[in-house]
DNA sequence: TATATTGCGTAACATTCGTTATGTCCTGTA
DNA sequence: TACAGGACATAACGAATGTTACGCAATATA
């Protein structure tokens, strides 16, 4: 019994730590991060854990960096694929949202864990201002103006937090009924409310995502 | 050196302790919570606890309850109080969310909590489908009907979440010449857009408070 | 083939946690 | 004034935490 792993098992990289502590830290919250539960989800031990890292604040710094890049580059994306059309942006925009790139409980367990940690809340903030700045983008070029342009961006941008707050458990269908009406209500334009199914509205953004 | 405290320091209360526990929990979320904080917080030792509280569970339960209590009757009150016109219902609203009764941080916490806690997140859920209905009735008195009643009042609930949960942080002044602009998006209503200064803006909420 | 370095596992460290056993002072009652 | 019980403080327990020292095997290098 040596104890050590085959030569297949072995050179865990940084990602299988990273990707360890991002499932934890969406399912259980900051708080339920611990070394050895980590160890043992990657199939390691604690001492391999300094190997890769100098300490468990490194680990969580590369959490940060990993959250800021994979819950905003989708819409960065989107909305640039999109073309200068606003409605087009927004419709990207609402896309990615219903789309599986991006991972509302990853955002909520940032929020969260910002409460305790300075440097998270630092990170949160700068992420936050860079969306916000983003929506305000595409409410300018759907033709609102200053204030008005500015809140729409804001109600926005507060709709899709406090939706992922709740953390909603609505079905699938209902969620895709509301959309034409939340649209309208965000961005004043009924152009969507003429869809009466659950299955057109999927429809209209599942063929929009191939028109690239 | 006895270490007992003289007469007049003794007779600490259960309120004593939920008090210490909620303004830890607002401030540094469930994780910051330790007997042996809490118990310096109110000038004792977690001896002193276990006379109040069977253990710390029981503490906790009584923090929900606290919150459920806390954060939700001052909007039942102020609601009930503006009568049966559904712009007075929804101005008391928004005057509660103005208002120092109504502690936002208090949801962000528990709704923190209640990721890694089950009890939380029923207490939660609870308490958040009584506010929503209670919005719900709001805009049906504002004369919406059906499903555009229902999604004002989740859009109306989901902007109040995502506003606290981002912890914006607006200068007052700001904030209040906003409030127009949120009316405007969410109840349809422009009644509120002459409203030029702050000033006039907090006048007019603070009026309608002594109209009981 | 001999040696050095990489990549871990093992075990122990100090610290913090909720909880409990026990001692002690204070107050109320007779 | 004597005594019972209420209201604490003190200190220790076991478990869990991040971290570190150390050992060993596998690979790379010479």
């Amino acid at each position: 019994m040596t104890g050590q792993k085959s030569k297949k098992d072995r050179n865990l990289d940084k990602a299988s730590w990273i990707g360890a502590a991002r499932k934890t830290l969406i399912e259980k919250g900051i708080s339920g991060i611990s070394l050895r539960q980590l160890a043992e989800d990657v199939g390691a031990t604690t001492g391999a854990f300094y190997w890769q890292f100098a300490n468990l604040e490194e680990l969580l710094e590369a959490v940060r960096q990993d959250w800021a890049q994979r819950n905003t580059a989708p819409f960065t994306k989107a909305i640039e694929v999109a073309g200068e059309d606003g409605w087009d942006q927004y419709l990207a925009y609402v896309g990615v949202l219903l789309g599986e790139d991006y991972i509302p409980d990853y955002d909520n367990a940032i929020r969260d864990w910002a409460h305790s940690s300075k440097r998270t809340a630092e990170v949160l903030k700068e992420i936050e201002a860079f969306r916000i700045n983003q929506l305000l983008q595409v409410f300018l070029a759907l033709g609102f103006t200053g204030k008005a342009a500015q809140v729409r961006a804001y109600v926005t941008y507060f709709h899709q937090t406090g939706y992922n707050a709740m953390q909603v458990s609505e079905p699938r269908e209902e969620r895709l009924l509301n959309i034409p009406y939340y649209a309208e209500v965000l961005t004043n334009r009924p152009d969507l409310l003429g869809l009466k199914t659950a299955e057109a509205v999927s429809d209209h953004f599942a063929s929009r995502k191939n028109e690239v």
